[in-house]
RNA sequence: GCCCAUGUAGCUCAGUGGUAGAGCACUCCCUUGGUAAGGGAGAGGCCACGUGUUCAAUCCACGUCAUGGGCACCA
């Protein structure tokens, strides 16, 4: 008869088959109230399920993440019955959990609308109450195809006709309704209180553009009203920091219909950008890198000769000119680069060499992937490309990973975590290739101790690539800097160096962006500072106010002494309260406000203001250049 | 590209089958005020664009464009 072993070590003997259920219910009373489901063998099961045999039990609540889920997974299921009850006609598909919810995607003759959503969710609300005990039961496949076509459910039976033949599959029953599932779920409807249906969306089915398009209703769920309501205080803030908000509320760049995907970049928003190009320049010289610039219309048979005309012809712009010649704007940069490294002979002497350039590419992306300045049609790339020899590959990929983590802390990314995406099915290259190009990529990390997940397949048709990903001030993650070796784009239009014994030798090349696009980094540091950017980014750094009248000059002159020192400083000597203008500068995050009244005038002095509100008191023009110096070699501002 | 929603003043939004309104911003006047909105007056709109229906369309229908939320895509 079984023993169960529970997580702290303890062994309980029961001398007859037991229920998870049964086993909470003996280890405590509340615990029995609180199971959701267990957890037997490091497999999640039912309350109801029973076990034979001895066994290691953890019972599931709400505590666990895993009990969490369940709940979510059962409100998926909750959702589905809602809508078979208020539409019949309805067909079910698949209801998952996904981050901080769930979601369930139905086929349906007419669109769902908003106040079919709140109709949906006081039925589910409905269902709660009747607290419909939740069943397992498991039937041979066949029977399941059989039952669920007879009930109209062709979706779901093409689901089940794809699990091999032979197989059992475990369905659950909640009153009337019947749904295909692995589970578990929790015990009884009435379980599920805290949930809310958020929005509405089309997605096709089995993911395939191929295929029509479902309805998907999404909802939250969580195991304590608290915790929704963080959620939705997070989502909140997350609006509030959102760039394009920012931008236009911050007057720094804006979008209109005749140039969809393309940004009109305002004087501030133009600083910021510069800036990092400055930065980056910076940097990139101190890393030994040279800069070039390439054509951004070149002959299609360039394109052609890289290989884009053919794989991504519909999503390049092209020109439609005078002559018959048809000319293409990049959307990569990196023929440019080779073209550039094929004129004249290259030494192995030369190698490796660093070629940066900040490339505008143009891509005609999908009208419905634009996004702010997330997703564009015309972006700047911090691209470069290294040329270098199948041996200095692997040093030259670790010193492009180490600046990619120096200068996203110089931005306070922490958090970076690394994705190696290998050889996809289709791909051109040897195995043999495709093994040096992943080894130098995967012990590049590992010499540098850098943790790394695998993401097998994923990798460009050319070569694998690593992808770094960093995490913003309230904790999303947004991919940025990329590092791919290649080896096919050099043999293609056929480069190569002299080596020492004189021989051709092809290179290898790197290709690596680590802001990626200048545009959509832009838009995360929006984001992440909240439109309040650090002192060296900010588009103006102080503003000088007078109180009144009488200090206009003084004002002004202690503006331009403040610019001369290389500060960008601006003036407000509007005919307003004082208290006015401060409100005005705040919400406008600037960093610094400068009051000077008769007192400072009369003193040579300036009263200073920190974002934030703090109050520096009286200060000389000195210490206040002082106090800025330190803070821009600091870089990273509070966050 | 696909599904759904939205498009009214510079911005945020009301509104109606009989060609429009608020707050903020803007201009002018009063006020010269010490750390988050002083008062008054004024100006400002092809109601996204096109075609229908109607005596009459910002409003209804269809189409187009753009934006938003997803899906698909992201060299």
């Amino acid at each position: 008869m079984p023993n169960i072993t529970l997580p702290d070590g303890s062994v309980r003997d029961f001398d007859h088959p037991v229920t998870v259920g049964e086993v909470a219910a003996a280890i405590g009373a509340g615990l029995a109230k609180a199971a959701l489901a267990g957890k037997a063998d490091g497999r999640l099961v039912d309350l109801s399920h029973r076990i034979e045999a001895d066994a290691a039990l953890a019972i599931v609540t709400d505590k666990n993440p895993e009990g969490v889920d369940i709940l979510r997974h059962s409100c998926a299921h909750l959702l589905a019955q809602a809508v078979k009850e208020l539409f019949p006609d309805a067909q079910v598909t698949i209801g998952p959990v996904v981050e901080n919810g769930f979601y369930y995607d139905f086929s349906y003759t007419r669109s769902f609308t908003p106040d079919d959503l709140a109709v949906i969710e006081a039925r589910m609300g409905e269902i709660v109450r009747r607290d419909l005990p939740v069943t397992r039961e498991v039937w041979p496949r066949e029977k399941a195809v059989e039952f669920f076509k007879g009930i109209g459910e062709h979706y779901k039976a093409e689901i089940i006709d794809a699990i091999p033949a032979g197989e059992d599959v475990s369905l659950y029953r909640q009153g009337d309704f019947v749904d295909l599932c692995r589970g578990p779920h929790v015990p009884s409807t009435g379980r599920l209180k805290v949930f809310k249906l958020t929005r509405l969306a089309g997605a096709y089915w089995r993911g395939d553009a191929g295929n029509e398009m479902l309805q998907r209703i999404y909802g939250t769920a969580w195991a304590r009203k608290e915790d929704l309501d963080a959620y939705l205080r997070m989502i909140e803030e997350a609006e509030k920091r959102d760039h394009r908000k920012l931008g236009q509320q911050l007057d720094l760049f804006h979008f209109q219909e005749e140039a969809p995907g393309s940004v009109f970049w305002h004087p501030k928003g133009w600083l910021v950008f510069r800036k990092l190009i400055a930065y980056m320049r910076d940097c990139q010289e101190r890393a030994g890198y040279v800069e070039i610039n390439t054509p951004d219309v070149m002959d299609r048979a360039l394109w052609e000769t890289s290989g884009h005309w053919f794989n991504y012809r519909e999503s390049m712009f092209t020109t439609q000119t005078e002559d018959e010649r048809v000319f293409a704007l990049k959307p990569m940069n990196c023929p440019g680069a080779v073209a550039m490294f094929a004129q004249g002979v290259k030494s192995y002497r030369d190698l490796p060499l660093r070629m940066a350039e900040f490339g505008k590419v143009h891509r005609y992306e999908p009208s419905g992937a634009l996004h702010g300045l997330l997703r564009v049609r015309h972006f700047t790339q911090d691209d470069a490309h290294i040329f270098c020899t199948e041996e200095q590959m692997e040093a030259e990929c670790r010193e492009v990973v180490k600046l990619i983590f120096d200068i996203y802390r110089d931005f306070g990314f922490e958090d970076v975590r690394v994705k190696l995406s290998t050889r996809p099915g289709n791909r051109i290259g040897s195995d043999a290739t495709w093994d040096k190009l992943e080894g130098a990529l995967a012990q590049a990390l590992e010499h540098m101790g850098v943790a790394y997940a695998l993401f097998p397949g994923e990798g460009a048709f050319y070569g694998p690539k690593l992808e770094f990903v960093l995490r913003d001030a309230i904790g999303r993650d947004w991919q940025c800097g990329t590092l791919q070796v290649d080896m096919n784009l050099p043999e293609r239009f056929d480069i190569h160096y002299v080596d020492a014994d004189n021989s051709h030798k092809r290179p290898v090349m790197l290709h690596r962006a680590l802001f990626g696009s200048l545009e959509r980094f832009v838009g995360i540091l929006i984001e992440h500072y909240a439109g309040a950017l650090p002192l060296w980014l900010a588009p103006a750094q102080a503003v000088v106010m007078n109180i009144s009248e009488g200090q206009a000059d003084y004002a002004a002159e202690v503006a331009q002494r403040l610019r001369e020192a290389g500060f960008r400083v601006e003036t407000d000597l509007r005919n307003e309260k004082i208290n006015y203008k401060i409100r005005e500068h705040s919400v406008h995050r600037l960093p610094y406000q400068i009051v000077v009244g008769d007192r400072e005038k009369a003193a040579g002095l300036v009263a200073v203001r920190v974002r934030g509100g703090q109050d520096l008191g009286q200060l000389s023009l000195d210490s206040l250049t002082g106090r800025w110096l330190r803070e821009i070699e600091a870089k990273a501002g509070p966050v």
